[in-house]
DNA sequence: AAAAGATGTAAAAACGTTTTGATTTTGCGA
DNA sequence: TCGCAAAATCAAAACGTTTTTACATCTTTT
């Protein structure tokens, strides 16, 4: 059922190392043998074992990716973008989604023992001392390394300029008349943007000390709902809202019309990173656009330099990509005729 | 830096073959060899290199996942439930989205070449003729094979009840007292649900021979925008819209809106899927239910099964998965008094 | 016409495991 | 102390390739 190599010789009559010579087009052959192999070839719908080969050869030609949560829309486009791209460059993608439980590890040892040649890890956690073991793991393995949203040392990474963003997505509100805005994020990329935040109160002569400030465990729809309900338990007052993504400004704003409260007539919403739903969600969701798409190509664009090079991650790049606030409806209009600037 | 078997045994004072045994836990050891080889091994920082294994005993413990595109919300969470499932068993997924385009063939060798365990082929095309040639290789690897929502010999399959689950749509619709009932859908399954839509339409007297009817490429929002908007362009006029899935209806909801239709009251609107947008959507969306969960650890418990016994696709199972009809805004109340019953 | 250089092909080593016989060591009753 | 089964260990083959080395054969050159 399955042919090997060395019945192709037979088949054709000639040694083995001739046959892997027609198919890797290494050497020359002469005209009448490469007919005499291609035919056998043909006839026993001979492949040649890529496990074998990498027995030799040491590539895989597999890369290895890590995202928190396939299911979420921002990290199935991101995945499907990285997928197609390393496809393009002949690579093929193992996917694992960790779904912010402990499994990164496991994912992280199985791509290790398989040999992948390369792995693009978007951590869920912000959580140092956990990395610490597991870039150890990585750096012992020396598979090249490139990272979303995280750094450390002598590792490529992609980052969203997450301070910027907040800053502008603030600012905007400020612009408008709020006062009051509050803050709901989840763990990871949030405490940057939660950065943002304050800077931009602090800016504009508000006192970030007091902000409404909260934050989750997660980052879907349910964690924004229950994020939002905990703020509406507090008892304190807000005319805006900034969310650490969209999926969680989503489940703000169901928690709010739930309470009675209007999107943007009460509360001025804007969520984080525009993803497809976001233009589609009534109100229409002012947000801070990430480019999904130019980021997973960066990040297959470093994993093949790492890759190409293989200088033990000496030379380790860094790219900050910006992002472009989208205004929509959820930010409302000007709430007072006095602009800030 | 990676070290091998070989230097554990060197390490350890002992043969290649006691080390591997400890690994395996196949034989008996001594306590005290145990013991060495265990501390060898810790020294070392050894792990059994999966590609070599592979040589061996003929099993990657991979699975190779195959659908039509990943940033799909439906397809996304069925892709996470299957690899979340297939890593419960021990299996690690590859994943490729062939979105709508002409890779399936290339995905399918390469998974071949690489020995996956099994597939799980969710195909985008309902082509009958183009599935013959990539069975027919799939057949020839000899690997075990489970599809979604398409059958061929000796394959194991989940399917959905597309003509039931499109049945119940429109009769809900019917039951409303919509008459002019439209469809728009996309390609493969979406003719399934054509059918249950003409079914339903016979079945309570209506015209199905001039059902307004509009098939188009893809399944994707702008699909759905493209469909009615030629819909519209037609001039025939409806007041009701069966959509071949819930984004397709999303984007079909827009171009009415751009109309300046009203939904439900100018036209009242059932989906299909009910992704998690459907819900959020306002209207919040009326829409036919597939348990993407079950069906996705459904596939994953017939692919196991396939592999167990190896029993060369004699024992084919197809499981129909039953669907659920979920009524929400977008369908509207009754639009008159007479029910149909 | 012999030495030197191309050219085409074959044999064998290597990749890192598991598994199979074969061989050594141990334990224990006679 | 000897013998022998059982237990423990080892050496080598196998998995299916690629690559290196070596050996023919056939052209050139001197």
């Amino acid at each position: 059922m399955k042919s090997t190599i060395k019945e192709v010789a037979k088949e054709a009559g000639v040694s083995i190392s001739t046959v892997s010579r027609v198919i890797n087009g290494r050497d020359r052959v002469s005209k009448s043998t490469l007919n005499k192999v291609q035919q056998a070839i043909e006839k026993l719908h001979f492949h040649p074992d890529h496990v074998a080969r990498t027995m030799i050869n040491k590539k895989t030609q597999t890369i290895g990716l890590i995202v928190p949560q396939l299911s979420n829309e921002f990290w199935s486009l991101m995945s499907e973008v990285i997928q197609d791209e390393l496809w393009s460059n002949g690579y093929i993608t193992l996917i694992c989604s960790t779904d912010n439980s402990d499994k990164e590890n496991a994912y992280l040892r199985m791509y290790i023992d398989r040999r992948v040649d390369g792995i693009i890890y978007c951590a869920s956690q912000e959580d140092p001392t956990g990395m610490q073991d597991q870039m150890e793991m990585l750096k012992q393995s020396g598979i090249p390394l490139v990272t979303l949203d995280k750094s450390a040392p002598g590792v490529s990474s992609v980052v969203g300029d997450h301070l910027l963003g907040s800053l502008n997505a603030v600012e905007h509100l400020i612009g408008r008349g709020y006062r009051q805005i509050a803050y709901i994020g989840g763990p990871a990329v949030s405490i940057e943007r939660e950065f943002g935040y304050r800077k931009a109160l602090m800016m504009h002569g508000l006192n970030a000390n007091e902000a409404i400030i909260h934050l989750v465990k997660g980052q879907s729809f349910a964690d924004g709902y229950g994020a939002l309900k905990a703020v509406l338990a507090s008892g304190e007052s807000f005319d805006a809202l900034f969310c650490g993504n969209d999926l969680m400004a989503f489940g703000a704003i169901k928690a709010m019309e739930e309470a009675g409260m209007s999107v943007p007539d009460d509360v001025a919403v804007v969520g984080y990173d525009d993803i497809f739903s976001a233009s589609l969600f009534k109100p229409a969701l002012t947000t801070v656009r990430q480019p999904i798409a130019d980021i997973g190509k960066e990040l297959v664009s470093l994993l093949i330099q790492s890759m190409e090079q293989d200088t033990d991650g000496r030379s380790a790049r860094k790219i900050i990509v910006p992002t472009e606030l989208i205004v929509r409806e959820s930010s409302g209009a000007l709430k007072n005729e006095m602009s800030l600037l």
